[in-house]
DNA sequence: TCGATTTTGTGAACGCATTCACAAGTGGCT
DNA sequence: AGCCACTTGTGAATGCGTTCACAAAATCGA
């Protein structure tokens, strides 16, 4: 079963990124590791080494929230806050500080009673579990109006990876060049996934062009995707698709608009504040 | 459930209607309905209407999941599909089936059994369950790249929504016209607010303007936020705020991909991870 | 050294969400 | 009418995630 969709809530989904939840390849590659058996037999290749046990079990629902730790702890360290306590970061995290303990849990102990944890040190043992030590490299597939505007957006590179490269299957736009990229044709995704050794293909394409595109990724060796099309992939197992759906985003608003208590007559003159 | 919170954690504050983030207020608002009392004591404020019953219990998990079911309805009657059964729906969402007719069975019961769904039936009543009768007007506050990018993504709106205004803090922006749209400035978002009766704010800032932006919604009486801004909004009980954060999707996609088993590649001898 | 204070780490309880599995209903065919 | 194939709707079981609540550290001051 290849599914996904994004929590938001969910998130979620999502969300889903928003929401929500991810599918990411099962237990199955969790066990694949513990067993000490080698990938191929010759014994060139390199066995797999013990995974850490405190990070074998990180929740999906944690990894989310990892992330925003992360940022929040990076404004702190820059503000020279040397130690924080779980109040105090869960509170800038917007999240329950019990559920904050928990999630840091997972990664092992690394704080100290009576004290916090030290803002450095749960950095760096943040970025090592999401794997932000290395850059991995981005492919951007459709720069059209979002896409142009993700080329661009500096939120990207910001941490941990840097878009090398940019594709589209519009002949007018190849040799364009965004924010000091040439766009290529999509067509040479496979040259292009092996010289930059792409580990994330973001896809912002129009919608009936996506489950394509996505193909294509897959077929270069591509298991992380990141899709803004508005649309349902469909990618065998083991590779992960997250969704951002900004009309998703907006309908969930609404649903919750519909039944906000509104003295009708337009804008309300009480409101909330 | 991408999920993003900004709101705290408490919960329900009697009086107000609440559905902070990712929850939403819970027996509360049915509370608040069944019981007559006005908001105020003054005769003027109008009676809040009488939900329908069947929407009340919508789960979260479940509003996120209709919007895909949604889309997925539109291309199928595009087609001219007029029955579906809960298989095939669910297998074009990428959920399972089973969830999928609870899902449908919070809105009441509109199958058949024996045959499935009645596709423009199933469409007219998830619009009505999500509040798409009526088209939302949207502002977007920040009309930088990506904000510049929001305003002409057709998938705003495609369906139940409309950019009524742009604004941004910037003096050289103000005038400039995107997407048929004049820019004005984030200082007259009262005005704005009250003019075209904005029932959402979508915030396109950088992180560091984000808050204040989110504030001046709040006041207006904005009660809806999407925000794209890397930071956690903080806003008051009854105030939903969604987010959408690229860089947070690539680092859940980085601790995936980190621990995928690759035996090519540079260098997977990854330690803790 | 000892007690007071603070804060972590975690077992247990709780609640939400998903999935299973099947009775109940529907249409088609003979 | 009666049987069969099909599909919904939903109680029950299961799993996941959050929150509670408290014992176990750790620091500080006297």
């Amino acid at each position: 079963m290849t599914d996904q969709h994004a929590a938001t809530p969910d998130d979620v989904v999502p969300g889903e990124s928003s929401a929500g939840g991810v599918r990411r390849a099962r237990a199955a590659i969790g066990r694949a590791v513990r067993s000490t058996l080698p990938t191929r037999s010759g014994g060139d290749v390199r066995e797999v080494r013990e995974v850490r046990p405190a990070s074998r079990a990180v929740p999906e629902a944690t990894v989310a929230r990892l992330a925003v730790y992360l940022r929040v702890l990076s404004v702190l360290a820059e503000q020279g806050v040397v130690t924080v306590s779980s109040e105090e970061l869960a509170t800038a995290a917007g999240v329950n500080s019990a559920n904050l303990r928990k999630d840091l849990s997972h990664l092992g102990s690394y704080g100290t009673r009576g004290v916090g944890y030290d803002v450095a040190v749960l950095v760096e043992r943040i970025e090592n579990t999401l794997g932000l030590t290395r850059r991995l490299a981005v492919a951007l597939v459709g720069v059209g109006n979002l896409g142009h505007a993700l080329a661009g957006y500096g939120g990207f590179t910001t941490r941990g990876f840097h878009i090398a490269a940019l594709l589209d299957a519009d002949p007018k736009r190849i040799g364009e060049k965004i924010a000091g990229l040439v766009v290529r044709h999509v067509d040479e995704l496979p040259e292009v996934v092996a010289e930059f050794d792409i580990a994330i293909g973001v896809i912002a394409t129009p919608a009936h062009a996506a489950q394509a595109v996505c193909d294509q990724l897959v077929d270069c060796g591509v298991t992380s995707i990141l899709n803004f099309a508005p649309t349902v992939l469909v990618v065998p197992d083991g590779v992960d698709v997250r969704k951002v759906d900004l009309a998703i985003e907006l309908q969930i608003l609404s649903f919750h608009e519909q039944r906000k208590i509104r003295p009708i007559g337009g804008n309300a003159l009480e409101g909330v504040g």
